[in-house]
DNA sequence: ACGAGGGGGGTTTTT
DNA sequence: CCCCCCTCGT
């Protein structure tokens, strides 16, 4: 058992404590995989069956590297195990039990946007005020209730939760919760959350289902333990309470899922739901330079809620983290590339050593942009997967329906995909029919002789059902493949995009070809031979459907691996890198202006801050801009609270300090984009989209404080109604005098279009987008 | 029924 | 800036 040697005391320890409930309290850089994989590979070479151990993480990569870790140690018997993603695990019993509940085996995996989409649906044909009740609040709504397991039902009765929508002027989320359920049930159709609540209902409601799955799993091991939520743990929980063998990993500083339901809470249960606990605190840092962990610490340090733990390291001081203000997003993408271009020279690093990480995933633009300037290649994360592209999204709405008729949101995507004459209004008397009768969409196209509709709609949809059912009648005897090309094919969907040969055209046939391939080689590839196993994977088409409804593009695979690589923090998790860079450090950005409200807000912005800066091993870099674009108009930023917080000590500044009273603005106006509306003084004329060469506009002002200057000089009244008069005259600091020459919109979407001289010279035009006066 | 074009409104983070 | 929705002209 030679690999046990290479574990520090705590570590080994942890690994070795296999019997009874273990909580592992694992800082970042900390070993935390290593412990988990090598805790595995020694239960299994105890001669626990790989068969009955299940380990939950929460990504789909976090579970492949940990296989494969695993797998070099025990080799081939490692395959057995029963690992993956809450949401993949429970996904896979819910397939072997579905009927219990009334689902169909084959039930269809709604994803967030068909989710929001049957909601957005259900708004409409109740006919509420889709400004209050927007999709995405109803849905946050629902969801949040589902991961406290209170079903729509339960929801009917819980008065906190009424109360609140009726705080809120949205009393009618009780009814619309109801109303998504049932139609999710007569679609066949799960959501996300549905994964885990019905995985909850199963072991509620049927108790020999529970009996199985508690005798079968006698070793549970749970990762990222601080990201669950009330319903993963209380699954956890009774999977567990036969054998109690479980052991949690987890870090509370690096909660950041606390948005969609996750808990600390469930840390602290842990303590009391498990008396003979026992808890191992792994504090050596392996990862990171010292000025890097202690700067974390710094940071973490201002947080109140959290374990007391200290993070220490053996490693070498290194370089102090770098601390840079740019004036404007593009210089500070610009300054991150330089910065990247360099170390690649001096340091010999490799593009793959760099990661750069943001608050939002809007921020990468500028990045990129940048990146491209200078020939570094670089990828993205957490940008569309490629099964969320139309083109994709599409055609699998096909293979969804065919494998499941009733799955609503397949069928609206499609029907009238390729156009066949089936618009709108024909879709909603459908839906009404359906709702009527209160069966799915497809049973009443199947019956569509009983609705009322002109004979040549009645054909088209007799016609769309039974090519649909031919589709259907292949499944059994055609391989995936050869019914998914098929349906290209007779779809006609395959010759439109061959014949599309823009570059985007292009791109989306490609895409199509490389998805008919994965379906090829998940469903015709040789299964390895796994025990007599009913979890054991399958490798039909709905099976393959299931699963990509899972992926993120986090889980996709690149031929080249060497490039920069660009995500959220959120995203970074459990992630590191020689060198990274954590930029947009403003207030209002990071921390978020939605994250702000409550002391808990901050808390966990900071803890994100913490996972941010934990990334790095050796260079890390943190960058803020002075101005921003945000909708397309220029606002000025002032620095993040979180600068404040790492320690002059860990620091070497380059250029100015910032601080967050810096309202320097070194401006160069050459950074920004040319506006979208011009007007030429000359010819006196208004362009829109790209005036003519002639006219060289110039962009917004140096930063908000100056339009609001600009603006107030320009008579405009504070906040909600602008006034500017055309041929008011204003003043800019790096112009002498300038005229307001054109308006367009109204109130606080007022644009102003205003010349300034410089120099004689007449010829410099300046907008304001979307004018903003802050008071 | 359906495509084009204008207007209005909106940005956290994700399985 | 980008996306969605509404309108309008086929």
């Amino acid at each position: 058992m030679g690999f046990l040697d290479e574990l520090n005391d705590v570590q080994r320890a942890a690994v070795e404590q296999i019997d009874g409930p273990v909580m592992i309290i694992a800082g970042p850089g900390s070993g935390k995989t290593r412990v988990l994989t090598y805790r595995i590979a020694h239960l299994i070479q105890q001669g626990i069956d790989p068969f009955r151990i299940l380990a939950l993480t929460f990504t789909n990569k976090a579970s492949a590297e940990m296989r494969e870790r695993i797998t070099a140690i025990v080799g081939n018997e490692a395959r057995n195990l029963y690992m993956g993603t809450f949401h993949s695990v429970f996904a896979k019993i819910l397939r072997m039990e579905a009927q219990k509940l009334g689902f169909p085996n084959n039930f269809t995996i709604y994803d967030t946007t068909d989710a929001k989409s049957l909601i957005k649906s259900i708004i409409k044909e109740e006919g509420l005020n889709d400004k209050l009740y927007k999709p995405n609040i109803v849905y946050n709504r629902i969801s949040d209730a589902k991961n406290n397991l209170i079903t729509a039902k339960a929801y009917n009765k819980n008065i906190d939760r009424i109360a609140e929508d009726e705080c809120s002027g949205r009393p009618k989320i009780k009814d619309l919760y109801a109303k998504y359920v049932r139609r999710c049930y007569l679609a066949g159709a799960m959501d996300f959350d549905d994964l885990i609540l019905k995985m909850y209902e199963l072991l509620a409601r049927f108790p020999e289902v529970l009996y199985k799955y508690q005798h079968r799993f006698s070793h549970l091991m749970i990762d990222e333990f601080q990201d669950t939520n009330f319903a993963q743990y209380a699954i956890v929980k009774k999977f567990a309470a036969v054998h109690e063998n479980i052991c949690v990993v987890g870090d509370d500083a690096q909660s950041i899922y606390a948005f969609r339901g996750a808990t600390i809470k469930n840390i602290l249960d842990f303590e009391t739901d498990y008396a003979d606990l026992k808890v191992f605190k792994l504090e050596q840092n392996y990862r990171s330079v010292k000025y890097i962990v202690n700067a974390a610490n710094n940071v973490i340090s201002h947080n109140q809620d959290q374990f007391k733990k200290t993070i220490w390291t053996e490693n070498i001081d290194g370089q102090k983290i770098k601390v840079v203000k740019a004036p404007s997003e593009r210089d500070e993408a610009r300054l991150v590339a330089n910065s990247i271009f360099e170390q690649k020279v001096r340091e010999y690093k490799k593009n793959e050593d760099f990661a750069i990480l943001y608050r939002t995933n809007a921020q990468s633009r500028a990045l990129e942009e940048s990146l491209r300037k200078l020939n570094i290649p670089y990828r993205i994360y957490g940008g569309l997967s490629f099964y969320q592209r139309k083109e994709i999204k599409d055609f699998i709405a096909y293979l969804r329906l065919t494998t499941n008729t009733n799955d609503e949101e397949a069928l609206k995507r499609i029907i009238n995909y390729p156009t066949r004459g089936i618009g709108n209004t024909t879709v909603e008397k459908l839906i009404v029919a359906a709702n009527q009768n209160d069966c799915s969409i497809w049973q009443i196209m199947e019956n569509i002789h009983l609705v009322k509709l002109a004979s040549r709609t009645q054909n088209i949809i007799k016609n769309f059902v039974l090519m649909i059912n031919s589709f259907k009648a292949q499944l059994a005897d055609k391989s995936a493949y050869d019914l998914a090309t098929f349906i290209g094919k007779h779809t006609g969907i395959v010759g439109e995009l061959f014949k599309d040969k823009t570059i985007e055209g292009i791109s989306r046939y490609e895409n199509l070809q490389e998805l008919l391939n994965g379906i090829k080689e998940f469903t015709e590839a040789p299964q390895p031979e796994y025990e007599e196993d009913e979890l054991a994977p399958e490798n039909n088409l709905s099976a393959y459907l299931q699963q990509i409804s899972l992926l993120t593009d986090l889980d996709e695979k690149d031929d080249d691996p060497d490039k920069v690589k660009l995500m959220t923090i959120h995203a970074a998790k459990g992630l590191e890198f020689p060198s990274v860079f954590v930029v947009g450090l403003e207030e209002n950005l990071f921390p978020s202006a939605m994250s702000m409200n409550t002391r808990e807000d901050i808390e966990e912005e900071r803890r994100l801050f913490y996972v941010a800066i934990t990334r790095a091993k050796e260079n890390l870099m943190i960058t803020s801009a002075n101005m921003r674009y945000k909708f397309g108009s220029l606002i000025y930023c002032q620095d993040s609270r979180f600068l404040d917080e790492i320690g002059d000590e860990n620091i070497e500044y380059i250029g100015k300090k910032p601080s967050v009273n810096n309202t320097d603005s070194d401006f160069d106006f050459d950074t920004f984009d040319e506006p979208t509306v011009t007007y030429d003084v000359s010819s006196k004329k208004t362009y829109k989209k790209s005036p003519p060469p002639s006219v060289k506009p110039l962009s917004p002002p140096a930063n908000l404080k100056r339009m609001k200057e600009v603006a107030n000089s320009a008579g405009i009244n504070k906040a909600t109604n602008l006034n500017i008069n055309i041929g008011a005259t204003v003043e800019h600091q790096k112009f002498e005098k300038g005229k307001v020459l054109h308006l367009e919109g109204q109130g606080n979407n007022q644009i102003a279009t205003i010349m300034f001289e410089k120099h004689g010279q007449k010829k410099i035009i300046l907008k304001f987008a979307k004018l903003q006066v802050i008071s």
